[in-house]
DNA sequence: AAAAAAC
């Protein structure tokens, strides 16, 4: 299958060609020809898999007949967040180049002017963040009766934020006749619902099933103290360690939490930018320009960015936090191991988020590695050093943390060895096999024995101080086999 | 337990 088998018009197949591009995505060889044949679409898929490109360039065709009138756009696309909206409008730049449309972003954060300039000169692709549409259409600069194509992307999202009303609103001000492109990645009954009401009889294009995580991305966990400053150590120390790291993403649960890991790797010295909702329109671009050209490695981020942003190559996704659900870590996970390339999730994991987790391997249907507790230690500092070497000792002020463990096993490779952690060889060896064993099962295959059979082995000797956490002890919903849905 | 999106 190739580009040119789809039906798209010359300047569209000069463009698309000229960005290196030969062969369509399955989602795109099979909704575009639907799409160019005016048909509506309800596309079930996630980004990543080129469904940008699925709706952009038959878009991009159909619209070089006619021309755009005042007020009067000729096409709308909605998109949940800011970035993506964005990224889409990248898009029509790219693959329009050959073509003399008029492209205007309806976004929130910026000022009204330059949008309200380019409606009023007519557009023939308006790409919109809900909110910032229906403003402009409440001042009454913008006229949706002109709309021929809607295209409704991310619904699911939509849904998560809140925005069904907003759409639901838009799509009856658009005129009956207009052709719709629906995108989700999942199904969800009010999605449903939505599609049932706006969708005339639409060609159903579905690819990648949603809970499915790419096989291309290493999953693990390592635990480590609740207490802030401990998963923040934590964490520096696990970016530290990896072998093979170009660029990791960071995620957080709040935004607070992005800005305080974002300054306290700022102070540690790395190369770090920070992404949340509650930045202003300039910093949320920069940072991730900055992440996208290679200048700053580290993105500490919300889920703002979890889902849709295209940034090609991220080695890695830390989770700082736990997602409170689960399909989000799919989302996060899902921003590397791109494009057939190979990824690294690491997740951090505290006493507090077994609920979560539990629900996260539910969903994905397999449990994650366990690659042991994570300690605060080893900043090379000196002062650390002396801290960490006094826990061992006795307890940190008495907060849990297991014994030392399988945490070596990766930081022996990046510091000298010293007398205290040559204890942890043996746990060391059983890391190794344990991560050598190789992939676990899919969903859909048989649970795996050894996950009960081993864990005895890694439970603390009985004369061990009690664990509080998730250090080698391992949690009872650990060794549950994982129900499948 | 949150984030996101309009001013």
């Amino acid at each position: 299958m190739n580009f040119s088998d789809l039906g798209l018009s010359e300047k569209v197949l000069e463009a698309v060609t000229a960005s290196g591009y030969t062969q369509p995505t399955p989602i795109q060889a099979e909704a575009i020809p639907h799409a160019l044949a005016r048909r509506d679409v309800l596309g079930i898929a996630q980004t990543g898999t080129g469904k940008t490109a699925a709706f952009t360039l038959p878009m991009l065709t159909l619209l070089e007949q006619g021309r755009a009138r005042a007020r009067m756009p000729r096409t709308l696309i909605l998109e949940p967040t800011r970035e993506l909206a964005a990224q889409v409008e990248e898009s029509f730049t790219k693959y329009g180049a050959n073509q003399r449309l008029n492209v205007a972003l309806l976004i929130g954060g910026v000022s009204f002017g330059d949008q309200d300039a380019k409606i009023t000169r007519g557009v023939d692709v308006l790409i919109a963040t809900p909110g910032r549409l229906l403003d402009h259409f409440e001042r009454g600069k913008l006229l949706l009766t002109g709309i021929e194509i809607l295209v409704i992307d991310e619904a699911d999202r939509m849904l998560d934020m809140g925005f069904i009303p907003d759409i639901e609103r838009i799509c009856r001000m658009v005129p009956f006749t207009r052709q719709t492109l629906f995108f989700s990645a999942t199904m969800p009954p009010e999605i449903q619902r939505l599609t049932e009401t706006f969708l005339h009889n639409p060609a159903k294009v579905e690819v990648a099933r949603q809970a499915s995580t790419a096989t291309t991305i290493t999953q693990r966990l390592v635990g480590a103290g609740a207490e802030p400053h401990e998963k923040r150590e934590a964490l520096r120390n696990l970016i530290r360690q990896q072998p093979e790291f170009k660029n990791a993403i960071i995620f957080c649960n709040r935004k607070r939490d992005v800005q305080t890991v974002y300054r306290s790797l700022q102070r540690h010295g790395f190369n770090v930018a920070a992404l949340h909702g509650d930045l202003d329109q300039r910093a949320r671009m920069a940072a991730l320009d900055s992440f996208r050209n290679g200048s700053t490695q580290l993105l500490v981020a919300s889920d703002v960015a979890a889902r849709g942003l295209d940034i090609p190559d991220v080695s890695h996704v830390f989770n700082y936090d736990v997602p409170h659900h689960a399909e989000d870590y799919v989302h996060r996970i899902g921003r590397t191991g791109r494009a057939g390339k190979k990824g690294v999730a690491i997740t951090v994991v505290t006493s507090d988020d077994k609920k979560s987790l539990a629900a996260i391997e539910q969903m994905i249907g397999a449990s994650i590695e366990w690659q042991g507790e994570l300690p605060p230690q080893g900043e090379g500092d000196g002062e650390r050093r002396r801290r960490a070497g006094g826990r061992r000792g006795g307890r940190d002020g008495g907060r849990g943390r297991s014994h030392d463990g399988q945490a070596e096993t990766r930081r022996s490779e990046t510091e000298s060895p010293s007398p205290a952690r040559a204890a942890g060889s043996r746990d060391r060896q059983q890391s190794h096999e344990r991560r050598d064993r190789g992939p676990r099962p899919a969903a859909g295959e048989a649970p795996r024995p050894e996950r009960q059979a081993r864990a005895p082995q890694r439970r603390p000797e009985p004369e061990e101080p009690p664990v509080i956490g998730l250090g080698d002890h391992v949690p009872s919903f650990l060794l549950r086999s994982v129900k499948r849905t």
